[in-house]
DNA sequence: CGTTTTTGACCAGCGC
DNA sequence: GCGCTGGTCAAAAACG
């Protein structure tokens, strides 16, 4: 990784970065065209507030509303359901630091997208938390993150600097 | 030299 | 059953 000064101009210091938006679940985005235009609009939040998105154990159920759209995202949900949490931010680099230690394992190309989807797990043992990042194409200013999982261990701070910004940003993590 | 990124292959779910 | 799409693995490269 590199310094955090990269992601600083972008997502802190600017009153852009504390709105991102959090969208329910994607259950019916899925055919790629998801966001739409009311979505991004409808929910609206400061950075303060992230909702938790989805679901909960509906696997059984929500796999009806999943295949719907076509969309892969959920399968593994009717095994383990684990809490996602999905929200955008505006911002003109894909990576958004948020004090977690995050190793790519994969990036894919979305059908509907030109701009690929990079996958990252985070590196500390026994947090098996995943995380996808993903640029629409539609705005490119937009970059969609989608986390999966919990955190069970304490945020690497990195620079002091940054920690007050991290103390901002720690809400959207869901004890 | 250890860790992370890169990248294609591989696998699984779903539609046809 | 086959092919498409998305998600993960793993080997090699890249980086500090």
């Amino acid at each position: 990784m590199e310094n955090y000064q990269m992601f600083l101009p972008v997502s802190l210091p600017s009153n852009m970065a504390l709105n991102s938006q959090v969208f329910d679940n994607f259950h019916g985005d899925t055919s790629n065209g998801m966001l739409s235009s009311d979505m991004k609009t409808d929910k609206l939040i400061q950075a303060a507030q992230v909702k938790e998105v989805v679901e909960n154990g509906g696997f059984v159920g929500s796999e009806t509303e999943i295949k719907s759209g076509g969309d892969c995202n959920k399968k593994k949900e009717k095994k383990t359901r684990k809490p996602r949490y999905a929200f955008q931010t505006r911002s003109q680099v894909d990576i958004l630091d948020d004090g977690y230690r995050w190793r790519k394992y994969g990036q894919k190309a979305v059908k509907n997208n030109k701009f690929p989807r990079s996958y990252y797990r985070c590196t500390h043992q026994g947090c098996n938390v995943k995380k996808q990042v993903q640029r629409l194409t539609k705005d490119e200013t937009l970059v969609l993150t989608t986390y999966e999982g919990v955190h069970t261990h304490p945020i690497d701070n990195p620079t002091d600097n940054f920690h007050q910004i991290l103390s901002q940003m720690q809400i959207y993590t869901p004890f």
